[in-house]
DNA sequence: ATGGTTGCTTAGCAA
């Protein structure tokens, strides 16, 4: 099974180049974010021509989420499901082949201790239980997004530059290290050691031909799932060419079903 | 050189 995590940043901008790409990928199924309309301006026509289902969960003008599948897709869920009223669409979940499938799209944040980055740190907090609803025993789970965060040193090109920032700071290398310390593993980081992989490429500064990006687009899998995981990659050739993303899609493959 | 780009919506916000 190959899953693909991608931040499309609007897909009305990029149906063209997300449908050529699913065509030459064929991924099994891709969380998408920042698809940027509201549920009755997602084309599912196009994307069913293409051989996939599609659940969605969108806004007008700003975030949204899906998630794509070439199988039926079950149980659908959006939002955290808890207390909080948020008109914000950053969640959905679905069950797809015996695997719960999450793909979120966390706040970025803006400026630390901006009320922009208390809503990330809040969100976040939020994530855990949601978790914890979520999990079900016997089921893997995988969830993948932008998340807006860094985990590392390593997963920043210009550290100096980004060090304190809301995308790579303590708290949120701490997040990080929560997703793990809860039982969810970095598939891409496990099948990658080295420097330089990266997600995201500023759209000014030519960022992206100096490859000064970071990596804060992510799958995490719990154990037994990543432990089947095989390969996983950036595909950073998606970032080049007309109007791309400023997000490369992120690709893993599994030893599933 | 105190900016730089893109998308959505139409002057300003969000990333």
């Amino acid at each position: 099974m190959k899953v693909a995590t991608w931040n499309l940043n609007s897909i009305r901008a990029r149906q063209e180049r997300l449908l050529s790409w699913l065509s030459l990928q064929t991924p099994d199924v891709v969380c998408l974010q920042e698809t940027k309309v509201t549920d009755e301006q997602f084309p599912f026509e196009a994307m069913n021509e293409q051989g996939y289902h599609a659940a969605v969960h969108g806004q007008k003008t700003y975030n949204g989420v899906a998630i794509l599948s070439r199988e039926p897709i079950d149980d659908v869920r959006v939002g955290l499901s808890d207390s909080i009223d948020d008109p914000q669409a950053r969640c959905i979940s679905a069950q797809i082949q015996g695997i719960r499938f999450i793909s979120v799209y966390v706040p970025n944040g803006h400026i630390v201790e901006s009320d922009k980055y208390n809503y990330k740190r809040d969100w976040l907090e939020r994530l855990f239980p949601y978790l914890e609803r979520t999990r079900q025993p016997d089921t893997p789970l995988l969830i993948s997004g932008d998340f807006n965060i860094a985990p590392d040193v390593e997963d920043v090109a210009e550290p100096d530059v980004w060090r304190d920032s809301v995308l790579f700071n303590p708290d949120m290398t701490k997040v990080m290290m929560r997703l793990s310390d809860w039982g969810l593993e970095d598939v891409v980081r496990k099948h990658n050691s080295g420097p330089e992989l990266y997600s995201w490429w500023d759209y000014r500064q030519l960022a992206f031909p100096r490859n000064k990006g970071l990596r804060i687009d992510h799958i995490f899998a719990t154990s037994e799932l990543a432990s089947l995981s095989i390969s996983a990659s950036v595909d950073r050739d998606e970032r080049k060419g007309a109007k791309p993303s400023d997000h490369a899609p992120v690709v893993a493959e599994f030893n599933w079903p």
